[in-house]
This record gives C-alpha cells, structure tokens and sequence, in this order.
DNA sequence: CTGAAAGCGCTTACAG
DNA sequence: CTGAAAGCGCTTACAG
C-alpha cells in the first residue's frame, strides 16, 4: 500500500499467483536445483509482483535457528568494540543475516543473561569477547551451533578463536623504550580479569628480562580499570624517588588518563607507548605511540570464520593469531633525560631493534 | 545437560511436569491474572526446574512482532551513535528485549533494505537516525508499528522526534565566540545531507546578525563531510587575507582534521567551538570548547518514548527537543588578536552573555 | 479458573 | 521436477 514492504503478503499468496504449490515456491526462495527454469521464473516474478518476504519467524520455527548472529561485547561505546559491531554488521547484511548486539558490562551474571538469550532467539551463531581467565560463564558457551571467540582467552577449548599475540606485542613495545634508552618503565594495566593483560604483562617482563633490567614492582600497576585509576596511580608514581621515564599503557581504556596527567603536569619528557590504538592519538602533544592490534581485521578474520562455520560448522576449532604492528608517533621515541639514564641499574644491551633510534 | 539454557524444553515438557494443559503454561509465562496462585506456582516451579525458556519464533509466529527493537544508524563506530546503541541496548534488555542494529552508511538504497530488513525480522519497533532531507526512503517507515526517529527531522510527519536545538546550540556557540571579540568565524558542515547542518548554519548567521555582522561567504564551507575535507578546506581559509580568527566545526566527525591542523601549522591562537563533544577533546592543546549535545540523555528519551509506544502506541506523536550545553574548556575563550579585532567590520554588542570573559 | 482446537507461515520428509 | 500432509512451539478465540 505504502512504500512499507508488504507485510500480509504469505507464500501461498506467491503460490496462487504463480499456479504453483506452496512448496514449489518455497523451493524457489530457497535456491533448490530442481526447479524447473520456467517455473522458478513465474514464481519469481510473483514474488516480485506481491514484493512477498519470507516471514523469519515461520522459517525459524522449523529451523530451530535464526538468519541472525549475536554479538556478545564488554560494552557498546567502546571504539574497539564498536568496531568489531560494525563490521559484524556489515559482514552479517552481506549475506542477509541480522545482528544482534549484547553488552555483558563484564559482568558474570549479565554475561550469563545475555548468552541464554540470544541461544533462545535462535542465534545461527555468535561472535563473543570473552572477559575473565576462566569464568564459568563461558563454560556454558553454546556448543550446538558456530561460536568465535574474539581477543581475550577466557578458558574455554574446543572453541575458535581470533586474537593478537600480545604477549610478543607488548614485547616489542617495550624493547622499543628500552632501545631509546629507558629502564624505569611503568606498566600499567587492568585487574586481573583479562588474560590479554596477563600476556602484556609477561611479554613486559620478558623485554626488561632480555635487557637484563630488572623489574621493579613500584612501576607495575594492575589495578587500573579506567583513566581516572590510570592518574591515581601514575601521579605518585611520577613523583616518587625512582620515577619512570616512559610509561607502558597496556589498554586504551587507561591512555587518557595517562595522556591528561602528562599533559596537566606538563610532563612531556616521560616517554609512552599504548596498547591499542585510540581516537585523537596523533593529536596530543607529543603524538602518541601505539600498538595497533587493527580491531577491523580482528572482526573480519572472526567474521570469515564464523560465516564459514554458518555454513557447515565441521571445521576443527583452532587459534587464529593475527598481527599487531608498532605506531611510532612521537611520545614513544623520546629518549629519557641524561639523569635517569645514568641512574639506571644495568645498560640495555645494545643492538635491540629500533635501536638506530636511540641518541 | 551443560551449562547451556536448555535448548529441547518446549510448553508440552512443561504442562506435562506440571500437571496441566500447555493453556495454562501459557497463562503463566504471560502473566494472565486469571490463574489460581497453587496453579501458578506449580507452573513456575516446573517451568525454572526444566529451565524452560519460550521459543522466540514460535511466539512470534502468532503475535506477528518479536520482543526486539531494531535500531537504524549511519555508523555503529561513530562514538554518537555508537551511545545510542549502547543505551538502547542496556534499556531493551532491561524490559526483556532483543536489540537489532542496522547502519545505512548514509546510502539510500542501503536504508531501504535494511529498514525492510528488520520490518521482515518482526521487530515491535524502530529507533531511526534519518540523515537527509526529505529523502524517500523515510517515508517508507512502517506505520504499524512503533517508530521514534532522532536527532535529525527527515521531513516525515506524524511520527516521534528527539532532538536537540540545533539552530539555538549553534546560535549560542557564535555568541560565545563574539563575546570573546571574534568577528571572522568560519563555519564548517557537512553537505546539506542532513537538516542538523542546515539548522546549525541558520544559528551561526542568526547570530552573526545579532552582533550585526554579516557574513562572509568564504569563511563557509557545506563540503566538509570528514576530517581530511575539514583539514583541506580550512588550510587555504586560513591562509587567506581575510583570515578567520575561530573555528565553529558543526559537527564532531570534522573536529579532528580541524585540530590536526591547528597542531601541525601551531595556530594555537585560532579559538574553536565543536558542535558535539568528542573523545579526547580536553587533552586537545589548548582544550577544545564544544557545544555537548548529550548523546547519552537523547537516547534514554528516545527510548522512554519507544517503549512507551511498544506498550501502547496510541499516543499523539510529538517533537521532543533536548537541552545542550556549552562546555567551556579553553579553545573557544581564545580572544582573537588585537589585529584582527581592529580589522573587523563591525563592533560586536556589548553586554553579551560571557561578555566577562572578554578581555 | 482451566482446557481442546485451530492456526500463525513456513520447511521437512514422503510421495508421485 | 512437483505436490499434499504433517508439524515446528506457541497464542488466540472459544468453550466449559
């Protein structure tokens, strides 16, 4: 009636108006073979005529599953997250499914919710971020239809999942400080609820390791959740006797907070590297350096394979490890005042990658 | 059997564990007044010890509409819209919905499909961000089923808006900047896709006339439809003779290639006023000023209004016009140097509002 | 307050 | 290559 697309408009309407039955109709929408030409023309041009949809829910019901993916994420807002939506979406459109979208807040129980919810709506398969090393919740991740787990390890086997080595990132993060001549580098990261965090850490400890620079547990913080932990835990820090000369940001949910300390302190000489990259990071003062762990080929490498299970979901579970790639921009490449450099416990051995940068 | 909701439990396990008809089931899981409170209960106990939970299409099936809200934006990455998803998800769950996302990418075509899309999908009703003016596809909204449409007027009648003053906000951000001193102000929006720039254009010289200015063809530009426009469009203005002393970015998404440049050339002194807030904004240097238009509180409207609908919709559609604030954080309380203030055409009103900020 | 019947719009075996 | 029947799991009138 309307530019709406009809909506009382049933497969046996098609049927009438093509002088067939409703199953040689439901052939024809459904791509079977043996249709024969002529007659899939006339019911085509039926459903074309009537502007007919298949109505989801009817086609569900027998099915047991939806043309719908959910996508399970900390939160919406987040830009890395936000991305992975995005492009679950567009990948999703493309071959005429729906998404749909379930924030947990990281939160065990509402996680819980949300995955039962999205399995009782019929799900053909989800696309999840896990949190937390070993929460049972993932325990109960849907094993009878595709599942991709995306980012962070959260215990589960059997179960695909697409991430980057953050371990070997955050490694060559900090050998990159260490070539410019740091050795007092703080790390600061969230609680102990990721075990993205876990790995950025021991690849922390394995770059100072390899330097033969010992840690010191005053410059590691795991207690930063968000920007406003980040300040409250860096300002001592910067004041302290032994202050760092760079700071390691190991998300960037905590860069902010960093950012508007160096910038309120008008300390532009601590050098900083983040973990992921960020809106506006070209714009602060210096520019800041990142490890870009590219959330958009993340979602596209999960998607390829979630898409792929949609369709026949016998493949072996595997680990999809992708790339990361260092962003130098400015703040990651300031060499640290003579003074802490002279103070340092142990010289960084000389030749480490990057190092043609060092002064 | 596993952790996962139950997935084989259907009505007939239930009435069967309960010792009564699937009717009452029914009853039961709908809240139907008429049961007796024994019948009730033995029901419910059933119902969580079988860990039944209602098939979605089934139900559907039969009420024509899902428990789901489709929500229709230009992006899902951008942070504006990206709040809007985010807290229609939070309120669709919190009521037991399901929240489908759909991005046009600001295409027509794709629009069409993806409203018919989720129409198709049985959704109970729609949150829209229409971009254009009068553009068709809009007129295509369903009108059997709940519709609120935000932040942007697409020329549709008859239907919820939530919204902001657009024209007052921008009015207000130009009187800011004249109370400061400024009278070369470069206006900079999209193209006249959307009815937002149009209204925003129509403060900026709403203003300007009140301070008896008049406006200055080359200091505004409908091209800049992202950053790197932005950035290419204001580099010759501020090249040019008459050169702007501020910047009024009209919308978010230009507000980086504006900072970019600012940064780059060192034109500390040209003050700037965003429309809409942005990550990082404060860490700018100097603070970026903007004009926050609440992305968070528009979206929680929308949604009271939705849901209000979905329950019933036999309410008289209206406008719904949002409060902005101005959040002063330095780019925009630039005075503009004495030079410039000599060079102006005209002298700004005195007695302005924030006029005390004025040198 | 409770139940037996019909049917929502499709698809899945089963026949021809 | 095509069709008549059954049924997916619910809800909506209609009876009792």
């Amino acid at each position: 009636m309307s530019g709406t697309a009809t909506a009382g408009t049933t497969i046996y309407d098609v049927a009438r108006a093509a002088g067939v039955s409703i199953k040689t109709v439901s052939r024809v929408i459904n791509g079977a073979k043996n249709v024969r030409p002529a007659t899939a023309e006339s019911v085509q041009n039926a459903i074309e005529a009537l502007e007919y949809r298949p109505n989801a829910a009817a086609r569900n019901l027998k099915a047991g599953l939806t043309d719908t993916i959910g996508v399970v994420v900390d939160r919406l807002q987040d830009p890395f997250f936000a991305e992975i939506v995005s492009v679950a979406e567009s990948r999703a459109v493309a071959v005429g499914m729906d998404v749909l979208v379930a924030a947990t807040g990281t939160d065990t129980h509402r996680a819980r919710a949300q995955l039962s919810r999205l399995v009782n709506r019929g799900v053909a398969g989800l696309l999840i971020t896990p949190f937390g090393v070993d929460d049972p919740v993932w325990q109960g991740i849907p094993r009878d239809r595709p599942v991709v787990l995306m980012d962070r390890r959260s215990g589960v086997e059997g179960v695909d999942l697409v991430c980057v080595d953050d371990e070997g990132a955050s490694r060559t993060a900090i050998e990159h400080l260490i070539s410019y001549g740091h050795q007092r580098i703080a790390f600061l990261g969230e609680p102990a609820k990721y075990s993205t965090v876990h790995n950025r850490l021991a690849g922390y400890l394995a770059a100072l390791d390899a330097a033969g620079l010992s840690p010191d547990p005053a410059l590691i913080s795991r207690t930063c959740a968000n920007a406003d932990d980040a300040l409250a835990v860096l300002t001592p820090m910067l004041d302290a006797r032994r202050a760092p000369t760079a700071v390691f940001a190991s998300t960037p949910l905590i860069a902010p907070g960093v950012v508007r300390l160096l910038m309120r302190s008008g300390r532009r000489d601590i050098a900083l590297v983040v973990f992921g990259d960020f809106p506006m990071a070209d714009l602060t003062t210096p520019p800041t350096t990142v490890i870009d762990q590219c959330p958009s080929s993340l979602a596209h490498a999960a998607m390829d394979r979630l898409l792929a299970r949609v369709s026949d979901n016998d493949i072996v579970a595997s680990d999809i490890v992708l790339p990361t790639r260092l962003i130098p921009r400015g703040s990651g490449e300031l060499a640290p005042p003579r003074a802490a450099r002279v103070r340092g416990r142990a010289q960084p051995r000389t030749g480490t990658r990057e190092s043609s940068g060092t002064k």
